[in-house]
DNA sequence: AGCTATTTATAAGC
DNA sequence: TGCTTATAAATAGCT
């Protein structure tokens, strides 16, 4: 059709080709619609051109998924599902490990039913429990005793200072009794007093320990049972 | 192109319609061909008619999926993205409950680094395994009391068999003794007397207590531990 | 499914 | 690309 017959082999020249599938391209799309419409069909074109641009048409209320899943559900060809199928059994592998792991989590906290295990499994699970449990107990303890540490320490240093305090107020309150009346002292003297009477009231419990300089372990001992 | 116009629309007269689709189903397969060898493009085509009966083309050396995907590659349209996404995120998340189940168990067993828990997460913990210890124990413990008595009470079975069957031998013998040689009697007695040997050689270690009918519980422990 | 009058598509040219 | 036009192709209506 057209001013001479062509034969029907890829047209060479470049231009050419760009030509005549533009045109065609909109004959066939328009060939589509009209089948979709005069025979209430459904169609669906895709196209790539020689330069992969690509040009579709798709029957009205439809899209190409349907299209897709339609021609799935005819031929019965996997196109997209093999993907699909892998990750569902890969999905499935996860969904029953996850299964396995609850369930050991259960039995060793012993809310599981128990009773399918057999006497060898049991003891062997005994043993496993009471091995962490020994695992678990050791390592508290070693923190316990760690932070327990740190406190000491601590309150060794709030100690020492409140000695070096309170020996200092001791020599200046003497220096005092001596009737030597500095400026610098009396201030000095004051703020001390201040400090004295706060550290007593505030240690007071601690007190009679103050000045013997040492402390028994179990005055420091902090207990978590 | 006919004997006369038509309008583009549905053509209600369903043996027509059908025709219709016929003639111009292999019109728009020509020009797909056609455009295919002319121009060098692919072209996709697929129709499900009003019947729902499904024609394709598939421009030579491309299937449907590589289409399929060509399409997805220019559009960037989902298609079946979404669910392969909703899949994806599925699998991601299992995946870390199985991860953080994992680690749960290994804790529990004190193969895990107990560092980064506090003392309260510790001691918890310790509790928490000090039960299950607790639990699977007395599990063990009833587990092995019913075998055991299962055990004793065949055993039971077995010895009372026995002992009726050697005195069920003696009362043969004693027949004997007295002299009464009635035909069936001799018969009883040749089997008796096998089996008694063969009785008395099987059971021997035990036969000391065999008619005393009792024995203690020593005898019959089994020990798993 | 064939035929053919007629409509449509389009090759070539601008 | 877009328009024109001569001509090839497609096909509506009929058998």
């Amino acid at each position: 059709m057209g001013r001479g017959k062509i034969e029907i082999k890829k047209i060479e020249n470049s231009t050419n080709r760009q030509v005549t599938y533009s045109k065609r391209r909109a004959g066939i799309m328009k060939k589509a619609k009209e089948l979709t419409v005069l025979c209430d069909a459904q169609v669906s074109l895709i196209m790539f051109s020689n330069t992969s641009k690509l040009s579709e048409f798709n029957s009205p209320s439809i899209t190409m998924k349907e299209t897709y899943d339609r021609y799935q559900q005819i031929t019965g060809l996997p196109l997209w599902q093999s993907h699909y199928e892998a990750m569902q059994e890969n999905l499935n592998k996860l969904k029953e490990r996850n299964n396995k792991l609850r369930r050991e989590i259960r039995q060793r906290s012993g809310e599981d039913d128990l009773d399918n295990l057999t006497i060898e499994d049991l003891h062997s699970l005994e043993q496993n429990l009471d091995t962490s449990l020994k695992t678990v107990r050791d390592r508290k303890y070693h923190s316990i005793s760690t932070q327990t540490d740190t406190y000491k320490k601590k309150m060794k240093s709030v100690l020492r200072t409140h000695n070096d305090l309170l020996h200092e107020i001791a020599r200046v309150e003497d220096l005092y009794a001596r009737g030597q009346h500095d400026e610098d002292y009396q201030a000095t003297l004051e703020l001390a007093n201040g400090a004295s009477h706060m550290l007593t009231f505030r240690l007071q419990p601690s007190q009679p320990n103050l000045h013997n300089g040492g402390y028994g372990p179990d005055e420091l001992r902090l207990a978590f049972e």
